[in-house]
DNA sequence: TATTGTTATACTCTATAACTATA
DNA sequence: TATAGTTATAGAGTATAACAATA
């Protein structure tokens, strides 16, 4: 680790984050899950009748790219559409889906513990707060950006 | 950001890396440059005759993979290839690639700065060593999983 | 007009297997 | 036997444009 890229704050996060994905996907494939299916699932217990539309803007996923990831939790039986007008269907746990979510909470917060107990014990408790705060960065960054483009 | 994620270190590790990795291709594209091949030109600027497949360790990008990231720097008339011996190519910054990771090195040291800037003030001091902390944990659970397979 | 769900599409990134040449 | 570079290919993830139906 004595390259130039290891003091780079942007390196560090794009590396870490990797690395917990893949331990995070390898935890979540006996259930025949992916993260962002995890992500929805999570979601929709906690925010029954969240839309497809609502819950990729709170994941950052496009309303295009949902329509494959809710096609296929459907298809499995892990999540039921009600329409709420015209256009917009509410998405709902069923009850095989409340029982797999079940199970996602589980290894997701058994997941989150082991990365946390893996950090020195002096930085457990700011952790989570300093990753808060460089995504708030990050967004705030962006977000300046694409304002400068337009005005 | 009131949703059940956003308490989750890997989920926040992963929105963070994403808006940074935004916002840093951002700076590079009028370079006409890719973050993965900023990488490499900050790495062969610092650890010159660095082969690709050494490249590809430390950045965790597979020996096939680096393939046409090599090749379109090559092609752009920024490295070089010198022979080490009759399979290893030593990978070198042509003058023209050491000007544009002059540039690069600018660019990302002003986006880094601007990210630490943008933490509140008492996380600054620690945040890079907090993300070395996840690298290393997560790091650590995977290598941890694949030897349990293995063995 | 703006939004939802949808289709189609293209591009990037990543993973795997296999081949040749070399050590 | 192991490694370097390469090719081919498949799978994710992501981005954009366009459309119909609805608000």
């Amino acid at each position: 680790m004595s390259d130039p890229l290891s003091t780079l704050p942007g390196y560090l996060l794009r590396r870490a984050s990797a690395a917990a994905l893949a331990g995070l996907n390898r935890r979540l494939a006996p259930l025949g899950l992916r993260h962002v299916d995890a992500s929805l699932l999570l979601i929709l217990h906690s925010m029954p009748g969240t839309t497809q539309s609502e819950a990729g803007r709170l994941l950052d996923i496009q309303r295009a790219n949902m329509v494959p990831i809710v096609s296929r939790l459907e298809g499995r039986g892990l999540i039921d559409r009600q329409k709420v007008d015209g256009r917009s269907q509410g998405l709902h746990l069923s009850s095989k889906g409340e029982a797999l979510c079940a199970e996602v909470r589980e290894e997701i917060e058994a997941y989150e513990l082991a990365l946390l107990a893996g950090l020195p014990e002096d930085m457990r408790e700011s952790a989570v707060a300093v990753l808060e705060a460089f995504w708030r960065a990050a967004e705030a960054l962006n977000v300046e950006a694409l304002s400068g483009e337009e005005g």
